[in-house]
DNA sequence: TGCCCGATTAACT
DNA sequence: GTTAATCGGGCAA
């Protein structure tokens, strides 16, 4: 049976979870799937939400890791982080993409369409398919609603330039599953590649 | 206070 | 390829 991951597998450099994401199980009130495609975002980062301190909105990423970090994206979408790091550093994983294997009946009724790739390749897809919301905001990530398990085996996962952001867009701190068809956007060919 | 810009998406031409 | 939808944060006035 999988591991179930715990606060502490996300008490490390936001760059070590990050990869070791994909092909983790993420549910939520058991519908999900299996993570395809993150981000990470540090304080020192100036694409990060966190880099010029905390507010009210990111106050989640200014506290413990293994907790969730769920924002409104242009007024109108959620996106969901997990946190990472120790207490202070201010640093996150974007969850970008998913691939929907439990729940899809759910998925297709909250999301108004039938299309198993558009369900959830996308931030603002997969909270929409999994019913996240601000409500979700700070809840620990090894309770209930959230239930996540770790990756069974070796996952092949790529890196590149984050997708949607104008400031520090060279970084190559998009992790994603070589090959997925529910990536919300292809990596380039030259994509390095981590195991 | 007002204005601009987003870690986006779907529906346009 | 372009644009509307819509709200929180940053910053100028």
């Amino acid at each position: 049976m999988p591991k179930r991951l715990t606060k502490r597998f996300f008490d490390r450099s936001v760059h070590e979870v990050a990869p070791d994401l994909i092909g983790a199980t993420l549910l939520v009130n058991g519908v999900g799937g299996r993570l395809i495609e993150v981000e990470a975002y540090h304080q020192t980062d100036p694409a990060a939400h966190s880099f010029r301190g905390p507010t009210e909105r990111n106050a989640v990423m200014f506290g413990p890791p293994g907790y969730a970090y769920v924002y409104r994206s242009y007024g109108i979408h959620w996106c969901l982080n997990f946190v990472c790091e120790a207490k202070g550093s201010a640093s996150a994983v974007l969850i970008r993409a998913i691939e929907p294997t439990v729940g899809l009946a759910a998925m297709r009724r909250r999301r108004g369409i039938a299309d198993e790739r558009l369900l959830c390749s996308g931030p603002g897809r997969l909270c929409e398919a999994l019913g996240i919301t601000r409500a979700h905001n700070g809840l620990a990530l090894d309770d209930p609603p959230f239930r996540l398990l770790a990756r069974d085996g070796e996952a092949e996962v790529l890196t590149g330039p984050r997708i949607g952001i104008t400031k520090a867009a060279d970084k190559p701190w998009r992790y994603g599953e070589k090959g997925s068809r529910f990536l919300s956007k292809p990596f380039a060919a030259a994509a390095t590649a981590i195991y």
